[in-house]
DNA sequence: TCTGAATGAGAGCAGTGCTCTCCTACTTGG
DNA sequence: CCAAGTAGGAGAGCACTGCTCTCATTCAGA
C-alpha cells in the first residue's frame, strides 16, 4: 500500500492541490467564481452538443454577459479548452485514484477490476468529455504543460496496481530482458521507474503501457458507437475483457504466483 | 482460402463496386469529376488542417469556383464529411483486406500481423483520415446507412483471418459456451455467422470484438500522441501486442493446436 | 482623495455554412 | 434545326462565429 499513497500522493500534489490556491482575496475570489461559471457553463454545452459546437458567445449569452468580457477570464477558444480539458482528465484520473483506493490493494485483480470499471463508468457517463481528451485531438491544438500532468493520473493508478501487485508477489515478471524494454520506454518513464521508492520492474512498463491503450480502445469503441449492431452485452464484453488484459500485464491472484 | 475469398467477395461488393457505377454519359462523368475534384480537395484540406478547419468556402476558392456552386455537388458540410468518411473507410479496409490477401491464410499469425500491420501503417500514414473516422464522431453527426459497411470492412478482413484459422485448425476453442456468448453479440452479427458457408464458431466472436476494439485502442494512442513521452520505440511495443492480441483472440501457429 | 488597474459594453472585422435569385450554357424533344 | 427545359455557376445576403479595439465604469491601494 506504500506504492498506493506515494504514486497517488505524487498525482495529487502535481495535478490537483496545487491548482487550487490558498484563499485569496474577495477580488480574486470574484474572479476565480466568474471562470468557474464560465466553464461550466461552457461544460454543459460541451456535454449537450460536443467541443466543435462549443460557442464562446453562446456561453456569454447564456451567463447574461457580452462575448468580449469573456475574454477577460479566457484568452481564447483554445484556452477554454484546455481548461475543460484539463478538468476532464482530473475527473478521470479522480475516479480512478478512488476506485483503487476503495479496492485496496490486497487483490491485485480486484484492484485492476475496479479501476478499469471505474474509467469505463466516467466514460460513458461523461462521453463528450471523454471525447475531448480520448478522441481526436482538436485541430490545429497541441497540448500545453499543462494537461499533461492530469492526463498521466489514470495511467499512474494503473502503474500503482501492478506495482502493488508485484509487492504481493502478485505479479509474473516478463521473460524478456529489461534490457529489451528501456529502449521501448520514453526517458520520462524510465526516470520515474528508477526513482528509489519505486520497486516495479522497469520490464513491465510496456506491457502496461499497452494494456493502457487497449483497455481506453475498448472504451473508445463503446463511447463513440463503433460496437452499435456489433456488441449488445457490452458489461460482459468489457469484464471478459478486462480480465483479458490483467492476465497480459502479469497480475495474478494473491498467494498463487503462476495462474492460468 | 474459401472464407477469405466470400468474406472479402461481400465487402467488396456491398462496399466498393456498387458504388463506383459503369460508364455514363458525358455530362454525369464531368459532374462525377467535379464532385471528385471537390473531395481531392477536401481531403488535402483535411490532411493539412483537420476536419474541423475544413471549410467549404476554402476549398471552392481553392478549386476557382463559389461557395455555392458547390451546393449543386454537396447539399451540406456534412455530406462532404460523410463522403470523405466512407473514402477513409474504404481506403484502411482496403489496406486491410490486400494484406491479408498478400499474406495468405497459410499462418495465421503471420495473416494476422499482416492486417495489423498495414491498418496501423494506414492510420499513421493518414492522421488526420483517421481521425476522422476513429476520433470523435462529429459533433451532431449521426452515421449514416452509407458508413456502417465500409466501416466494418477492416472487422471483416479480421473475422476472415480468423475463420480461416479455425480452418486451418489454428484456432482455440473457447471455453466458454457458446450459449454466453450470443447474448453478447448483437442480433446482426449473430446472423452473419449463422450463414450456411460461414464456419467460424460464434463463441470466438466477443474475443474477436474485443481484439479489434483494442487494436484500434494501441493505433489510436499511437497516432493521437498519447504515447508521446511514454513510449519510444512504437513499433516494437506494437508488434508485441499484436502477438499478445493474437493469443487473446485464440490464434495458433499452423500444425500446434495448442502452443503457448 | 487620487490614480491605475480590472472589468464590462459595444462596435466592428473577417470568416463561416447556407439560401435565394439571377443568368448562362447545354442537352434534349419535337 | 430550333425551342424548351434544366443543370450549373455567380453573386448578394443572412445569421452566426472568434477575436480586437475603444470607451466607460468601478473599485482597491498608495
Amino acid at each position: 500500500m506504500r506504492a498506493v499513497l506515494s504514486y497517488l500522493g505524487s498525482a495529487l500534489v502535481s495535478g490537483r492541490l496545487l491548482s487550487m490556491g490558498v484563499i485569496q482575496g474577495a477580488k480574486e475570489r470574484a474572479r476565480a467564481e466568474v471562470a468557474g461559471a464560465i466553464k461550466d457553463q461552457a461544460r454543459m454545452q460541451l456535454a449537450a452538443e460536443g467541443a466543435a459546437r462549443l460557442s464562446l458567445r453562446a456561453v456569454a449569452r447564456e451567463l447574461g454577459m457580452v462575448s468580449s468580457a469573456l475574454y477577460r477570464y479566457f484568452p481564447s477558444r483554445d484556452d477554454l479548452l484546455t481548461a475543460l480539458i484539463v478538468d476532464a482528465y482530473d475527473a478521470i484520473g479522480e475516479a480512478a485514484e478512488s476506485a483503487f483506493v476503495k479496492a485496496g490493494a490486497a487483490d491485485p485483480l480486484h484492484a485492476w477490476g475496479g479501476v478499469c470499471r471505474a474509467v469505463r463508468g466516467w466514460a460513458l457517463a461523461h462521453p463528450h468529455e471523454y471525447a475531448l481528451i480520448y478522441g481526436s485531438p482538436v485541430p490545429g491544438y497541441a497540448a500545453p504543460q499543462d494537461t499533461v500532468a492530469p492526463a498521466s493520473r489514470v495511467a499512474l493508478v494503473l502503474l500503482a496496481v501492478a506495482e502493488a501487485a508485484h509487492e504481493a508477489g502478485a505479479l509474473t515478471e516478463p521473460d524478456l530482458p529489461a534490457a529489451d524494454c528501456d529502449s521501448v520506454v520514453a526517458e520520462e518513464i524510465r526516470q520515474l521507474l528508477e526513482q528509489p521508492d519505486r520497486t516495479l520492474p522497469a520490464a513491465v512498463a510496456p506491457r502496461l503501457a499497452a494494456a493502457w491503450a487497449q483497455l481506453f480502445g475498448l472504451i473508445s469503441f463503446e463511447v463513440f458507437g463503433q460496437f452499435n449492431q456489433v456488441i449488445d452485452d457490452r458489461d460482459t464484453l468489457f469484464e471478459k475483457t478486462v480480465v483479458a488484459l490483467a492476465h497480459q500485464v502479469g497480475l495474478r491472484s494473491t498467494g498463487s504466483g503462476a495462474g492460468t
